[in-house]
DNA sequence: GTCTATAGTCGGATAGAC
DNA sequence: GTCTATCCGACTATAGAC
């Protein structure tokens, strides 16, 4: 699991249709099933049967279980890019010019922590989205080459992005422990919601945690936010 | 795995000092195993090897896998239930006489908020966190009989004395969404710590989660609840 | 209570036909 | 590229000796 290993042999050419098609279908059953069951877990012949197709064209097109394990992740990093990418590109842009004394600039950079929440949402509101927390989250805990993919995206320039807005709000630097701490204190407070998809739902009674349960979050993570640097709430 | 189990199938008299050597030993082994690898993953050879003791044991003493399985979540829950209940039944207790609109009443609330959460960080900077973290974690996402007995145990009570204290501060009522919301926001950031370990120790170049890391993170999110809640921080 | 031994199942990877 | 068939290792649970 530790030992790298080439993510796609291609020996295919990727012209063939039906070699596309099955390489999807398997991606896709892959992040289900390793989601739910975990790498260990997960049985290569569950996942082809999920995608419906032969158990040996895991092999085939991706090296190994591993192989594909891998490229769930490459998958996942890529619609982050896409899905986050242009927002946070323009965000970081800014920032740099923002004033962090004048209300003005407060609000600025209350409304980007916003919107990078929304971001962050945007990605968790894909269908995709229970298995990529699943297979992440797994990650965190015993990190292998998977995170060092997903980790080398958009990622962690997102928690960059984070911590200079809340630098610029706190009149600290962004290189203080303690900008970097509130700053994965303000995405943990959205990503509680997915890790701890239980407590929530019971807690709150919901019977799921999807898009609108998301935005009721964001409203008070935003409110929280505006409260605690004390800029009006706009409406 | 979701049809109820007799955690404890108690065919051993609990007077032998053996038996409970060995009970004991395959529960630390369970919590460790269960926790790296997941419930399907985990096999009760490395469980037992990791106790020192023979494989059949493990059915001898708790019936299957599942029995342990369940059984380590009955020993979590107990745990938290001695750490964390004085001081959650000292403070459930005087809730109510809190007066949430004057200063005093505020800073007590924001107090307790304190506390509860340096509870939590107690029960984290528990040699076994690592493990708990993990099977809890696992569990919020496909929850079965173990969250049940998880949830059943102080858990949600501490969940609620978050929600009456925000309600405090806010003036709303603890029975709204945003209320609840904000409570689990509140643990929420404490929790990111635990559950993005990988991400938390990349993004601030830390070698553990441990529990001087964790103070460092209490402090932050005491001090963002006091700037919020707009009293002066005490010394 | 603890042990050895094993029955029965299922796993990943691969060889080779088409 | 896709398939069938299979090797071989690892798993849980249990039977039965001590």
């Amino acid at each position: 699991m530790n030992t790298p290993v080439s993510t796609s042999p291609d020996r295919t050419p990727r012209t063939n249709a039906r070699s596309l098609q099955t390489r999807e279908a398997l991606l896709g059953a892959a992040l289900e099933v390793f989601g739910r069951d975990g790498f260990h877990a997960a049985s290569t012949r569950a996942i082809a049967e999920a995608a419906g197709v032969n158990q040996a064209l895991i092999a085939y097109h991706f090296g190994s279980k591993e192989g594909l394990y891998l490229a769930v992740f490459e998958a996942i990093t890529q619609t982050m890019n896409e899905l986050i990418g242009p927002t946070h590109a323009r965000i970081e842009a800014d920032i740099d010019s923002l004033d962090g004394a004048s209300p003005a600039g407060r609000r600025a950079c209350l409304e980007y922590l916003d919107e990078l929440i929304g971001g962050a949402i945007a990605m968790f509101s894909q269908p995709q989205a229970l298995g990529w927390t699943r297979m992440v989250m797994r990650e965190q805990q015993d990190p292998s080459d998977a995170f060092e993919i997903f980790y080398g995206g958009i990622y962690s320039e997102m928690l960059q992005s984070f911590t200079r807005l809340v630098a610029k709000l706190t009149g600290q630097s962004p290189d203080d422990e303690s900008s970097r701490i509130q700053a994965l204190n303000v995405m943990g407070q959205l990503m509680g919601f997915m890790v701890a998809r239980a407590t929530a739902m019971r807690h709150l009674g919901w019977q799921q945690v999807g898009a609108s349960e998301l935005s009721a979050v964001r409203r008070e993570i935003r409110a929280g936010l505006y409260q605690r640097f004390g800029e009006e709430v706009p409406a």
